[in-house]
DNA sequence: CTGTTAGCGCATTCAT
DNA sequence: ATGAATGCGCTAACAG
């Protein structure tokens, strides 16, 4: 009888899978247990477990440490996650939950950080649900997860336009049952739940200094609000650091040159359209000879439009894009543009979570901002190099 | 105390985590167990569990089924996953390596179709390891990820161009475990394991027929291969695909229109690098009118170095690709491409795991292989529209 | 500092 | 067709 394997017909129906490999690597009947390693130490079940767990609240002394993990590295011992996990109530896994879709750079590069960590860690991770339209739905399933005991707590990737509400009763849905909970790229701000964000503001104030410094004053500010009120937190901090920007700068800032895109999926031809405002300004002042736009996709839309309207980047018109897409340096011009540290942000909010998990959190909820830096290209014009490094810094 | 949660200063940290909730949706101190749905149904725990688990070797009567299933919706059981594991042996968990980056569409695409499929089924889905140099590592963490119990078997999502022997070893540490596997994209064949993979032969085919019948006789081919003999099963077939629509039409198959790129990651450039090629031909013949690409990355490199030599496409260069990539629409032409069925890939594979590690699947390894279809656009001239559907329907 | 005892919640024999 | 007993492998509270 193998191990972990119910049905043996396996044997039957693939005789080649169990050929050869049985005296390179001797399969024992019976399953190694921490019994079997107390033995082999010659100490008890509940020492190993503590030497396993690296349990600081019963001491054990050095020798005993050392007795007990070799004679577990000899015996290859692999503790039962199902025994552990029914007797410490953890599963040592984690749940994911992205607003984004299963490609989106807003999920992967995270997840990247996070897998990374956790692996270290000796977490796993498990996906919940990616790309979902409805928030309530995920919050459902991780829900489940957590119940059954397959997952000890959830990381949420938030979209920065999801519906408030919609993402206010998913949360609820999550702390009803005490879930522990990291937001990465909060759009609401949920004052008792971790959060990594990146800091927005600052990103949309070195994309504008950056767009001065290479001598222009005319800048245009491309992004997005669902309405007065409700706007996203990520996309409001990079307005108010463009803002801030013209300000110390002592441009006024000009309300004809920031342009709201309506509330839907990014798209290229949304910058296409953009620019076409721009260009057809109602001329009380000059077109706008620079743009800072709220991610690379929408840039996108702008190069091709002015590419199709005759312009000559970066010369007739300065670009400055968000996220550093992958692609963004393929394109001509190879398009300069705000780098979000997500890799770290996804490790961060991992390193986070295992904290609630295991109870060594702060008393007060975390909420972590992340510097973002400038990856200067072609867009701009921009020849120096003092000013780049200032930035990249900051 | 609260459930699943061993740390209670959860409660001084956030109190506003546990304010209002608590009689909207009761929650009693103690877990509800099989033992209680017993009681509450008058049955045994035996039952309870025989009716959850839709046991059907032992009998059940509908009016019991009925009880049990009714009063475990009044209690809100749900079971102890972890409890489930130690006694049946079972995660309901698969597990996930894929040798592309997190962001590839090899890996996004096949996942979504996997977690649509194991959610009905009631499994999870845990990452193990995603766009690793070293597969032999990938497979170190399955194995650990299988002998602790975590999952109950593993689809691997595999490079057309991983070094044979690396997949060899790396499958060998998984066979020895005994541990069940779907592999997708074989770059070698394994007599043993399900695989599922798409008709590559037909894909070169169509790509090549099509551009025949928008006229082109003079048709060159891009691909990869690491050597004559090891050379990835998917690009191969693309190959013999392409010479099997010249043979069919009467065109001799030529061996100077066909590119043979180095061995490394796709780029763009590697596509500029071999229309240059192309273009600078010996004189022998004509360069070639029409272009057929093992992926969109590469055609975006042709289509870049068609437009800087100052090619119209498509009157002067009609080109497919291959792999129908996001992005590959938004071109200037719009890239016709070869769309491999990725979704629904990753669906079979979880499909055929699933029946694997409950022995429900046939005595003999599966090999699926789905059919591509043609998704036509500008970049070929293309005007007709019955080609489109025949190509599309076979 | 270490060993003994007692569950955890379920699936799975076997009896009935 | 159903119920009672047994064990899975581990951790945690205790006693020594």
């Amino acid at each position: 009888m193998t191990l972990c394997n119910g049905k043996e017909n396996h044997k039957k129906t693939h005789p080649e899978r169990f050929g050869g490999g049985d005296d390179s690597r001797p399969k024992s009947k019976r399953r190694i247990t921490s019994f079997d390693v107390a033995k082999e130490a010659g100490v008890s079940r509940s020492t190993v477990s503590a030497v396993i767990n690296k349990n600081t609240k019963v001491g054990i002394s050095e020798s005993t440490t050392q007795k007990v993990l070799s004679a577990a590295a000899r015996l290859g011992y692999i503790p039962k996650l199902a025994a552990r996990s029914i007797s410490s109530h953890r599963s040592y896994a984690i749940g994911l939950i992205s607003c984004w879709q299963s490609n989106s750079y807003m999920l992967t590069r995270p997840l990247r950080g996070m897998m990374q960590y956790l692996r270290q860690e000796e977490y796993s991770l498990t996906l919940c649900d990616l790309g979902s339209a409805d928030m309530t739905k995920s919050a459902a399933i991780a829900v489940k997860y957590f119940l059954e005991g397959r997952i000890d707590g959830l990381i949420i990737i938030l979209r920065t336009n999801a519906p408030e509400e919609e993402v206010a009763s998913a949360l609820d849905l999550l702390r009803r049952e005490n879930m522990p909970l990291v937001l990465v790229n909060t759009a609401v701000e949920e004052p008792d739940i971790d959060e990594v964000n990146c800091d927005n503001l600052h990103a949309g104030y070195i994309a504008t200094k950056h767009l001065i410094s290479c001598g222009h004053r005319d800048i245009a500010f491309i992004y997005r609000r669902q309405n007065a009120e409700n706007c996203s937190l990520a996309e409001e901090g990079r307005y108010r650091g463009y803002i801030k920007a013209l300000e110390e700068a002592g441009i006024e800032p000009p309300e004809d040159y920031v342009v709201r895109l309506p509330d839907q999926e990014f798209d290229v031809k949304q910058g296409s359209d953009a620019l076409h405002y721009l260009m057809n300004n109602d001329g009380a002042r000059r077109r706008p000879s620079a743009v800072y736009t709220l991610n690379d996709t929408v840039a996108l839309g702008v190069i091709y439009a002015a590419a199709k309207a005759g312009l000559h980047l970066p010369e007739d018109l300065a670009i400055v894009g968000n996220d550093d897409m992958e692609g963004s340096r393929l394109l001509c011009p190879a398009l300069t543009s705000v780098a979000q540290p997500l890799q770290q942000m996804g490790e961060e909010a991992a390193r986070l979570l295992k904290q609630r998990i295991e109870g060594t959190g702060p008393d007060h909820p975390v909420k972590l901002t992340l510097p973002c830096h400038l990856v200067i290209r072609e867009s701009c014009g921009w020849s120096g190099q003092a000013e780049v490094e200032r930035e990249e810094q900051s």
